[in-house]
DNA sequence: ATAGGGTTAG
């Protein structure tokens, strides 16, 4: 501000000699004692524009700047609207505060022409407030000004930036009124994104079905929208649509799925991506390997990796795909791959320690998970809401009641982090875990959030492991409310009541689903052989090509364990049968069929690694348990909710899951 | 100028 001397000022008051290219009509009128400008002048002026807006592109201070920006005037150009428009754009996108300088050059100006004004508006709308670029706006009208599209496109992003959708749609009446701007593609798309980012997925659709022509970007907005919005059959329509499809479009539909629990329609549409000849770059990756980390395919996840090191995004350098493959060996059963993943990168951010950190909580390592965050906190990366989730789950899984305590302390004093219902869950999950279920009760009646169906579940997850029907009844009732399709609560109350042999609050639960026509989710346990290939297997399966020789194998796995032991654990077939009939039907569990189709089918250096749909029960730990002993294999089983390594016959878990 | 971005609990 103090540069622009008295003396500066007035030289801008000098009036211009040339003509500027976006002279409106009412520019004073040419002094005409002024010498007619020869041709040659003209064309060396235009030359020194130029010039001039070569050197603005470069300019990386605000002294360099201020520097051209005399030089400008010194040759008399500071009429010059298109070197001045130059000028603010750079001034804006080295993020210099419109009202200091900006705006003084500005004002400066006779006739500012849609430009300048937009350059303006722009830089209000990057940098806020919004109500300053509207009121620009405003002037601009009152001056009789016509908006160009960039106008619209400028304000239009604003608007999302703090998804102000009121402000949107009156932008967007005024487009309408002035005429021809709606149907301008760029007005258009920027619309549907406003639109879309508003959560307002029905009017995106309306403007989009009004333009006249639409590109890959229109459709591309729509398609992510609908994807958002777990409508993969409407994006997949779109999509079917589109002419030619590009890398954004492709990344989209497997961004879609991949986010919409659909790993295997992912890689499908992955692989149809690359048949059509489309380049990959690192966003595509990481949905990608995001897909295989669902999937817990670590065979196919390898291969994404090295394709990812061939393409030029290798972990090393890319926290993107580095950050996602961290995730992805965790959540495919190696924390040990996941742990050099994370090593060997050269930028971590708060993506890579909390994947790392929620990695190590889901296999149990609560002390190295405790130990990174430490470091995390020493090297001044940031920790966000989900890097707590990881630390208290970590807590949580090793009983580290105290420790978990500390940190829910530290989140809001030491990070400035207010705790959300997640994170309340967690401690939920801590206290429950521990057995101290009254207390976990009682901070659910008296922390500042309404409790969800996750507090009451976590709860209802902690009766279960201390067989408490009491609690349980109090979380059911509530779960009941909140989740009233949620099947999975009803059976785990169930099994609640078959622990306790309160069979006829068993059959009544039953009863229960029975009305409300649930159904129970299928048990399904998944295992990769060794060419990558997966296997699926349904509870009492009887589809596998192999099914009798499985049984087979089961049958005498089980008859070698007993000699060393091992007990049906009963309980864990919650019906009320007889126990040779609760012997017979825990045999059909699918993670057991699993196990015995790897120990047939695959070598004994391999890691067993079975990835099931829900929690494994009692009796199938105690058989992974012992397996892993007797057959000296090393298994992994990753159910809904954790990691259990079995090795020589331990558990990670500490048998408490 | 306008479209795609990773980590979260029971």
């Amino acid at each position: 501000m103090v540069s622009l001397s008295k003396k500066l000022i007035k030289t801008l008051r000098r009036p211009a000699i040339l003509i500027p290219q976006f002279y409106e009509p009412k520019a004073p009128a040419l002094d005409l004692q002024e010498p007619f400008i020869p041709v040659s002048k003209l064309q060396e002026t235009k030359l020194l524009e130029a010039q001039l807006v070569s050197i603005l592109d470069s300019c990386i201070s605000l002294t360099e700047i201020k520097r051209v920006h005399a030089h400008i005037i010194r040759k008399g150009l500071d009429q010059c609207s298109f070197l001045l428009t130059k000028l603010v754009r750079v001034l804006c996108k080295l993020n210099t505060p419109i009202d200091t300088y900006a705006r003084l050059i500005f004002s400066q100006v006779y006739c500012p022409n849609p430009f300048l004004y937009t350059a303006i508006i722009r830089g209000y709308s990057v940098q806020g407030p919004l109500e300053k670029a509207v009121f620009l706006y405003g002037q601009m009208r009152r001056d009789d000004i016509l908006p160009v599209s960039f106008t619209f496109t400028a304000l239009l992003k604003a608007c999302t930036g703090v998804l102000n959708v009121d402000l949107g749609r009156q932008i967007h009446g005024q487009s309408l009124k002035i005429g021809g701007f709606v149907q301008d593609l760029f007005v258009g798309n920027t619309l549907i994104d406003m639109y879309v980012k508003c959560g307002c997925l029905d009017f995106a659709r309306r403007v989009f079905d009004e333009l006249p022509t639409r590109d890959v970007i229109s459709f591309t907005a729509l398609i992510v929208a609908y994807a958002k919005s777990g409508d993969m059959v409407a994006a997949s329509e779109l999509f079917d649509r589109l002419p030619v499809k590009d890398m954004v479009a492709w990344t989209a539909m497997v961004t879609g799925f991949a986010q919409n629990a659909q790993p295997k329609e992912a890689l499908e549409y992955f692989e149809k991506m690359q048949n059509s000849g489309v380049n990959t770059d690192e966003v595509t990756l990481s949905s990608v390997i995001s897909a295989c980390a669902q999937l817990g395919a670590i065979k196919y996840a390898n291969w994404v990796r090295d394709f990812a090191e061939k393409s030029g995004f290798g972990l090393t350098d890319n926290v993107l795909v580095g950050s996602a493959l961290i995730d992805m060996y965790s959540k495919c059963g190696s924390v040990e791959d996941a742990f050099k993943v994370f090593e060997s990168m050269k930028d971590r951010n708060v993506f890579s320690y909390s994947s790392m950190i929620g990695g190590f909580a889901m296999h149990g390592c609560a002390r190295e998970a405790i130990e990174l965050f430490e470091k995390m906190m020493k090297v001044e990366v940031k920790p966000n809401k989900v890097t707590f989730v990881g630390v208290l789950a970590a807590c949580s899984h090793a009983g580290l009641v105290e420790q978990g305590q500390h940190f829910f302390g530290m989140m809001e004093n030491g990070c400035g982090i207010k705790p959300s219902v997640d994170h309340y869950t967690c401690m939920i999950d801590l206290l429950g875990r521990a057995g101290r279920l009254e207390e976990a009760l009682e901070l659910i009646q008296t922390m500042p959030i309404e409790p969800n169906g996750s507090i009451w579940g976590a709860l209802l997850g902690a009766c279960r492991i201390h067989r408490n029907p009491k609690v349980a009844e109090i979380a059911a009732k509530q779960l009941f409310q909140l989740e009233p399709d949620g099947i999975g609560n009803y059976v785990l109350l169930s099994h609640i009541y078959a622990s306790a042999g309160r069979w006829e609050d068993v059959s009544r639960v039953r009863k229960l689903i029975r009305a409300k026509r649930l159904i129970k989710t299928p048990s399904l346990s998944m295992v990769e052989d060794e060419n990558g290939g997966l296997h699926n297997f349904y509870s009492d399966d009887t589809i596998h090509p192999e099914s009798k020789l499985i049984k087979q194998t089961l049958q005498d796995l089980l008859k070698r364990l007993k000699v060393h032991g091992y007990q049906p654990i009963l309980s864990s077939a919650p019906y009320d049968v007889s126990d040779e009939e609760k012997e017979r039907i825990l045999l059909t569990h699918s993670e057991k069929l699993a196990l015995a189709y790897s120990l047939l089918t695959t070598s004994a250096n391999c890691v067993i690694r079975i990835t099931k749909n829900l929690r494994i029960c009692e009796d199938c730990h105690s058989v992974m348990s012992r397996a892993s002993q007797l057959t000296s294999r090393e298994i992994v089983v990753r159910d809904n909710l954790r990691f259990h390594h079995f090795r020589k016959g331990i558990c990670s878990c500490g048998d408490f899951w």
